[in-house]
DNA sequence: CACGCAGGCTAAAACGTTTCGGACAATCCG
DNA sequence: CGGATTGTCCGAAACGTTTTAGCCTGCGTG
């Protein structure tokens, strides 16, 4: 009994220090962290050499002692609401990847928790007091949401996927959302369409405040009452939204053409336009945000739809490398705006539109107020 | 500048640690410690004082010298694939709000990571290596999956949400796939159905492999012809493989019955089956797994879909709660199955088919071998 | 020849915890 | 009343790194 257990513990071999590698090469502690750290003092052969006996002993600088020393972490924080205010959604998922992805490159890791919201900013609190995380990434704001305020006064690395009425204090990474739909109602109604439906996401977030937004000023542009564009709010991305709300936008019989917020909703929605007989790009007209979620390949509806493409991904990357740098050496604030792309369907003449309307600006566009 | 520069520094109050608790209190930092961590080796009266004065200084242990002391880290490791082989979809996502909620009630975080998949391997090892986690989730496993070969070798603690061949050597969370086909089939074909189409998700991965396993075997034991029910797989989850499926499933007109694999792409196939004139639940039979997915509202389907309905959430929880008590103390492999009840349409009669068939098998089934 | 300097290396302190072994009183029991 | 026991507390070592400050050796220079 005792003898296996100590057999066990014999079996398992402990995890190779940086003592045991100094132990072997016959070289200090001090040399060897310097050499692997790439410092300049230290000559190139013992270099190799350290270098070399660290592979092949699998030598791997324990994170937690290092963490400890160094007091960085190398960590992301990522703190999702474990309750159904902010949903986990397929949009989320993208972003995701282009995090992992652009993290990893630097051998940053992403650490995630769920937490209600009501509690939220504890949250936030215990993980930077115990050094767990080197700034957070945030998500989906709403108007004065608490978390930027928080981090803001705690002075705290952050970077928010989206804006909010402080985004002159505070890093960020966003695409043009008041401006894209600000267009895309100039398109349309250049085009003829005076009985618009849009499908919003929800509104209670920025980002869907600013697409309403957008689509008002175009109006207001234009001189069109605001009846122009009738405009349904959604809080679920995807699921029956898409039949439910295309059935309740078409049940004003004079609308012809149908704005929604996410490609996902898009195709939910064909469901309900062939049960109404409608084919979009035909008798009816169908545009939409396109986020390029990588499982769906929207290019079959090329030409029957008018995407405003942008990659939510590539956001996520942005996202990454700009928290990354900002843990590294914090500055002034880094704003990214995504670029996106119209890509008009047949049944829209984009030269019936001002040019200039429709080139996205090259200057960051402010964020309105709601 | 020098000047701000110190300005700066001291205006950024150092983080409170035992120490500086040792000394407001003026006791040693091992009661402070002992009685934060409820050790019985502490008097209460000193006990609620320090626990006090801790919380009004707003004392974190720091989780990197926990860490770097006990040897563990209250992380589990989820590493993705960065590349297209494993696509993160909304089903994972509801897999990660579950283990999310579990993980955090424990007060463990989750670190994730992409990485390549031609070089996963060498990133479990070194996140084990490095102290990064103390164990690690395994999604979508597929025949032979390398990761567990991997995982298990080396005597590292992680969970699989799903089963492969070496199912009896590791703990796992799973639904019976093979048995809700085996099951769902029986139904269809009690009811008269004698062609079916089957629209699976991507049989690389075990689920879907054993749930065409599930279908073959009912058709060997009812004595049926392979032919009653044509597969057609996919490999996304989601998006327009719904749709374009559907139609091509379709296009053999003899098809009564149409089981898809996910509520996901039943919702998509609707836009076809009304172009096609087909109604659910009239025309046309439609079943499908549904995952629960929580920002889907599948009951507006209810009577016109038969379901074979688990939730993909519980399993989540399920896979967190079973990770941690393996890192605690590791033992013998826990093995979960999570529940699933049949939610049958109106144009399926239940009572047709053998009651003994359709119960759930309260013990565990076998991993069938594909 | 003495001096300064650069290159290559190292000892020791520090990071902030947990835990082992023991110390000191007070209490109990025969 | 003395020894064992129990209840509280503490000093010091340990976890595995990084970094500061400094030590040699050899070399070029005035």
């Amino acid at each position: 009994m005792d003898q296996t257990g100590r057999l066990r513990l014999s079996e398992a071999r402990r995890r190779v220090t940086i003592r045991d590698l100094a132990r072997d090469l016959d070289l200090s502690i001090t040399t060897i962290s310097r050499a692997l750290n790439g410092h300049d003092d230290v000559g190139e052969a013992t270099r190799t050499r350290i270098k070399e006996r660290a592979e092949a002993l699998g030598y791997r600088p324990n994170r937690n002692a290092q963490r400890l020393v160094t007091q960085r972490t190398h960590s992301l924080g990522w703190i999702q609401s474990s309750d159904d205010e902010k949903i986990l959604d397929p949009h989320f998922v993208e972003v995701m990847g282009g995090v992992l992805h652009t993290a990893r490159e630097k051998h940053y890791d992403i650490v995630m928790t769920g937490e209600a919201s009501e509690s939220q900013i504890l949250a936030y609190d215990r993980y930077v007091r115990d050094n767990s995380v080197d700034g957070f990434i945030i998500d989906l704001p709403m108007p004065g949401d608490a978390r930027i305020d928080f981090l803001l006064e705690h002075n705290v690395p952050f970077v928010v996927h989206g804006r909010t009425e402080r985004h002159g204090e505070y890093s960020w990474v966003d695409i043009d959302n008041a401006g894209i739909f600000y267009r895309l109602t100039h398109l349309l109604v250049a085009n003829g369409h005076r009985h618009i439906a849009f499908i919003n996401g929800d509104e209670r977030f920025t980002f869907a405040a600013q697409r309403r937004l957008g689509v008002r000023h175009a109006l207001r542009d234009l001189g069109l009452p605001r009846e122009t564009v009738t405009i349904h709010a959604s809080r679920h991305p995807m699921g029956l939204t898409g039949q439910n709300l295309t059935k309740q936008a078409l049940a004003d019989t004079r609308i012809t053409a149908i704005v929604y917020s996410s490609v996902l909703m898009a195709i939910e929605g064909q469901a309900t336009l062939s049960e109404l007989g409608r084919v979009a790009g035909q008798n009816i007209c169908v545009a939409t945000m396109d986020d390029q979620l990588h499982y769906i390949d929207a290019s079959q509806y090329e030409g029957k739809f008018t995407f405003a493409r942008s990659s939510l991904r590539e956001a996520g990357k942005l996202i990454a490398s700009t928290l990354m740098s900002l843990c590294e050496r914090p500055e002034t604030p880094i704003r990214t705006l995504v670029p996106y792309h119209f890509f008009v369907g047949n049944d829209l003449d984009l030269s019936k539109v001002d040019a200039d309307i429709m080139k996205p600006s090259t200057q960051i566009p402010p964020y309105e107020p709601v």
